[in-house]
RNA sequence: GCGGCAGUAGCUCAGUUGGUAGAGCGUCAGCUUCCCAAGCUGAAAGUCGAGGGUUCGAGUCCCUUUUGCCGCUCCA
């Protein structure tokens, strides 16, 4: 394990240097948790993206593809959840400097409340026996009254303020009740602080009324949003499915781990809609055909794995993650949610329209049950990134570094070398380059020995080295370099770019 | 957010008890070179993470802040 972090360190520093992936606002010292994409980066991304757009959509008749707005109207993320299950009040100690959820701290306390009245009616019930009414003995017991109401009371003030947003009071009542941290059993307390993992913002000039509106959390609910504007206008039968890319932001507390984990991300996903009923085999389906996907990227399928969640978000009945072994372990690289009528139901509630599909084969009227897959491009770009990570010990006792990319991902495909820069070949060597241009992202580079142009390539990742000679002046053929073998052809200048086609699968 | 460590050129680093910033690699220009980096010549490049303080003088000492790494915490 020692040795990834050290390979992760590399790879970081390697992305930095090549112009794959930069901190943000760098001059300005960075921003934690964000990251710029740079000249070879954007166009792995690109290309991972590409390919997703093309094997999700483009090869599905029933899978359109939309692109919606990063800003939406406030209450879909009170119908979706996200505005009470995003943010919770925290409270550090400060002696023992641990952190805590406010209300799970009065929630423990309540706890212990219930455990002493649970106390006393064992007790109880062992005095009397067989004579034992435990209803009774809840509703006429004084200590068992006093201890009731306590809870309610406590409850009661604790889901006022969480409501209210009453911080301040929220801490008073943790002061009242002398609620103790149980590391350090010390009750010095911070200030609780609201950890908001939605950002938002105002929208509307300052002297009117503004609205606060939040930028997604996630992609999913512009096509929830969407879902009717699609089926109509798309003539959609179910099943089908919606797909779309994006950003989507989260304040995370903690965002580390380069890509990984960033403040601002991209999502690629997909909502399947289904009769109601058949939602867990089409879970099975896209489970399998997801895994399909990323095994087509060509990376080693022992890097992957299925965790199926045992532990359900409220709103699924099914669930699986594929994870991806980075650097840093298996971690989640795409979710599988069999999300049930959820989110649809959701919105039909809030908006009060009706989220429904006319099924003409069941003569019936449905919400529709959604299987999504939504997968990290960033961590896709991750992961692609660590796979194709290699430094190379040589015969001869050098070393290289190089980036072997499945060559449909690779930023660039050709580098174009004049093997000198004089005898004509450099004018030769554009000529080539004009030829290739319109079909592969082609480098032109006739700086340096030829053996470091050709490690230039290597370090970021491009699969075919073409270069001209003397004899390609004589009768217009060239060498073309293999990235990982280093081994060379020559072939014709008319044939490259059949040549290349061919090995882009 | 808390604690520990760190931040000097694109990268890796040096910089003496405080005395006005250096090396190697890389980059660029030129020369040389007919196939796998490290031949030759020359050049550019750093307000020493930022702000403040102590001092005649701060990369070096002090305070604050920011970013990164590690640990904790959090992760619908």
């Amino acid at each position: 394990m020692a040795n990834h972090e050290e390979i992760f360190k590399k790879l970081i520093a390697h992305a930095k240097e090549y112009g794959f992936i930069f901190p943000s606002s760098e001059i300005y010292d960075g921003m934690a948790a964000v990251y710029d994409y740079a000249q070879y980066g954007v166009e792995l991304k690109n290309n991972i993206r590409q390919h997703w757009w093309k094997s999700m959509v483009q090869m599905h008749e029933n899978i359109v593809g939309i692109d919606s707005a990063i800003f939406m109207h406030p209450s879909v993320w009170k119908a979706s959840g996200h505005v009470d299950a995003f943010s919770d009040p925290m409270i550090d100690n400060k002696d023992s400097k641990k952190r805590y959820r406010a209300d799970m701290l009065i929630e423990d306390y309540i706890a212990k409340i219930e455990e002493k009245i649970n106390k006393e009616v064992e007790k109880a019930a062992k005095r009397f026996g067989e004579a034992f009414d435990k209803t009774q003995f809840l509703a006429t017991n004084e200590r068992v009254l006093a201890n009731t109401e306590k809870i309610k009371t406590i409850s009661h003030r604790m889901n006022q303020d969480l409501e209210k947003n009453d911080l301040a009071d929220l801490k008073s009542l943790i002061e009242e009740l002398e609620i103790a941290c149980p590391i350090s059993g010390s009750r010095n307390w911070t200030d609780i602080r609201q950890f908001n993992l939605m950002f938002s913002t105002q929208m509307g000039s300052l002297s009117e009324e503004t609205n606060l509106v939040y930028l997604r959390p996630e992609t999913a609910q512009g096509i929830f949003v969407n879902f009717l504007n699609v089926q109509k206008t798309g003539r959609m039968k179910i099943p089908f499915g919606i797909a779309q890319t994006g950003k989507a932001f989260r304040n995370e507390i903690v965002a580390r781990q380069f890509i990984f984990r960033m403040r601002e991300f991209e999502q690629m996903e997909m909502q399947f809609f289904v009769r109601p009923g058949e939602e867990l085999k089409w879970f099975e389906h896209w489970k399998k055909e997801r895994m399909d996907w990323h095994l087509s990227l060509g990376l080693p399928i022992e890097k992957y794995r299925f965790h199926d969640h045992e532990k359900l978000a409220h709103y699924a009945n099914a669930a699986t993650d594929i994870e991806f072994e980075f650097l840093f372990g298996f971690k989640e690289l795409e979710g599988i949610h069999s999300r049930t009528n959820f989110d649809l139901s959701r919105h039909q509630e809030f908006s009060g329209k009706k989220m429904q599909y006319f099924d003409t084969e069941l003569n019936e009227s449905y919400v529709p049950y959604v299987v999504e897959t939504s997968i990290g491009l960033d961590r896709t770009c991750l992961a692609v990134l660590s796979t194709a990570f290699t430094e190379e010990k040589l015969e001869d006792g050098s070393e290289r570094v190089v980036l072997k990319f499945p060559a449909i991902l690779a930023p660039y495909k050709i580098a174009v070398l004049p093997l000198v820069k004089k005898d004509g070949m450099p004018e030769k060597a554009h000529e080539i380059m004009r030829q290739l241009m319109p079909s592969f992202m082609c480098q032109y580079d006739e700086k340096d020995a030829i053996g470091r142009r050709y490690r230039r390539q290597d370090a970021i990742g491009t699969p075919f080295c073409i270069t001209i000679d003397t004899t390609t002046l004589e009768n217009d053929t060239v060498t073309i370099r293999d990235r990982d073998s280093m081994k060379q052809e020559r072939i014709a200048i008319s044939e490259i770019e059949s040549y290349v086609k061919a090995l882009l699968k």
